[in-house]
DNA sequence: ACGTAAAATGTAAACGATTACAAATAAAGT
DNA sequence: ACTTTATTTGTAATCGTTTACATTTTACGT
């Protein structure tokens, strides 16, 4: 295996003048540069990333903390964020963190020991209101879960305009009668929760919402009991994927039908939501472009950091589909 | 920031007792090792990673080489081989290759550079026919996609048996004209193609095959013709999850309703098909399990690399739904 | 032509661990 | 008690780069 000092030898330079030609670090003349790449072609030679690494201490390696890689909507973004880096020429480290602070703070340690230029990171609740930034080596960016503002850049959907296109939408449609039923474990359940809310004063109208854990079960159970009440909605609003899933089993499983009885609409364009009978209704967030906004933020602070902290918010695509289909006045 | 001298300093022994200690390498008194991991915890002291993988030329990553993380498939197997992995103290490097043979080979070499101790990887077709094991320097195991037997550990689905299984269930519930799609980039569809004409041919049916690019609108088109034709089969068998997609697709829009009018059933339970109506009649593969064994593998060449090659089968499942109810022989 | 500034190159010291090898200590056999 | 052997420990070389600093070369103004 060839070594540095076997690519200088053999160009007749010094290693010190083969390092500035392959990092670009500094000045060689013309004539020295080609030769040297000449000669690393004709070797064959790879620099030694470890040695690269611990000399410079430089990785040019990102973390990605999720949740859970089986999300389509952390999907999207871990392919963006790999994109952008392996076109960076930075490599990624992924970690699935089961929305366990637990791990969180494991993968987050992990990620110091790897000197990574960076992370990007979809805390839990309760770490996202006391994460303290500068207690790591290395900047951070959140995603998807809203922080405290001021505190670290951040790319989020705007969760509470989303929340009041989809009640704006219901109630364009002819619903009054709207349940809502929101994630407990993030802050974006509470803020779609107060989107939700909002809109609703804004039509003079009450609605109830309910905060649950975030499981397919618990949707369902909730909204059995909800479609078994005596004045049930008229309209279900969920704040995600898994509570969409829940719902429309719940509604099946009542033998009731999407929209005549109730109506369902509901957070991310996850493929099966377009497939069903009727398709469902729903908020799409721009996954890819968060991926990819995250890892700008993150490249930019990298250059400066002292520049102020940066929330962005992305607005949300409504989709309509059957599953909220025009009330006809019976 | 402490370093290992540090330690060793206010431990009072030398660097590569420490190094003993926390490597776990060679012999320490337990007085000593006590000591040594108590000054650890009270520096707070983390080795560097650089300097160690630079030194022991051991970097305890593994690289996964996937088209698509996006495809369920990936994401699942991606997250079983990220569990093992950090379970044991490694980490992995994982790398869309979109099933683009330059980007494969992109890949490879990265990995050559991160100098992993082993890749897991799921090839193209033309890439898994001329690939040389003897070329890298790390263990490879293959996943998904068939290869060479003899050249390189693999773990697979029993494609053959699977499409099989499928054939067989149609048969049973009255079909026999039964037309078959089956993606041309992979080995993957080859074999699946293959198990469906023995099948038939068992039974001493005849019938068509095609081989398309795995996407949906190539499958749509070709099932809007056939769906047009004057025979058209009573039963259609896919060989993935994009052509299930194209294919009920295809058949909503020419007005036909599953499995009245032709029945569907295909490969790969994406969490979709229990959801549309009716459900699709599947293969599903054991992705967790297929992630997890290609792991066991590499770790076990890793501590015996003279053993012979193992190319490991898993058998689908066969989930029956509504899309291949039984025929009413009307 | 000559001195000075700028640009290009080389020399050698890091970076922070691991690990041969040597040295010291403990255990065991006679 | 005294080798001999096994077990622990320490010393210092090493992994392969980058980079501060010294040195040489080139360019330039007069």
């Amino acid at each position: 295996m060839a070594r540095i000092k076997d690519v200088a030898l053999a160009a007749g330079v010094s290693t010190a003048t083969v390092s500035r030609v392959l990092s670009g670090s500094g000045p060689v003349r013309k004539e020295l540069r080609d030769k040297v790449l000449e000669t690393v072609a004709a070797l064959g030679y790879r620099p030694n990333l470890a040695a690269r690494r611990l000399r410079s201490s430089r990785t040019e390696t990102i973390g990605l903390i999720v949740s859970d890689v089986r999300n389509p909507f952390f999907t999207n973004i871990s392919r963006a964020v790999e994109d952008m880096a392996y076109q960076q020429g930075m490599r990624v480290m992924l970690c699935n963190s089961d929305e366990d602070p637990k791990k969180e703070a494991l993968y987050l340690g992990l990620m110091e020991d790897e000197n990574v230029c960076g992370v990007i990171f979809s805390p839990t609740l309760g770490t996202a209101r006391q994460f303290d930034a500068t207690a790591y080596p290395f900047p951070v960016v959140m995603i998807d879960r809203p922080v405290a503002v001021g505190a670290v850049d951040a790319v989020v959907l705007d969760n509470r305009a989303a929340a009041r296109a989809l009640v704006d939408h219901l109630v364009a449609q002819g619903y009054r009668h709207i349940g809502g039923i929101f994630g407990s474990a993030s802050g974006t359940g509470l803020a779609r929760r107060e989107g939700f809310h909002q809109a609703l004063q804004q039509y003079g109208l009450t609605g109830s919402s309910q905060l649950l854990a975030p499981t397919v079960a618990a949707a369902q159970q909730e909204i059995e009991r909800w479609l078994a009440s005596p004045n049930r909605p008229e309209a279900l609003l969920v704040s995600n994927g898994l509570f969409l899933l829940g719902a429309l089993q719940a509604v099946r499983a009542a033998g009731l039908s999407i929209p005549e009885d109730v109506a369902l609409v509901g957070f991310d364009d996850d493929p099966w939501t377009a497939l069903v009978e009727p398709g469902l209704t729903v908020i799409a967030q721009p996954t890819y472009e968060i991926g990819r906004t995250a890892m700008e933020l993150l490249l930019q602070r990298r250059e400066s950091p002292e520049r102020p902290v940066r929330v962005i918010e992305l607005a949300g695509t409504l989709i309509k589909r059957g599953s909220s289909r025009m009330l006809t006045t019976a």
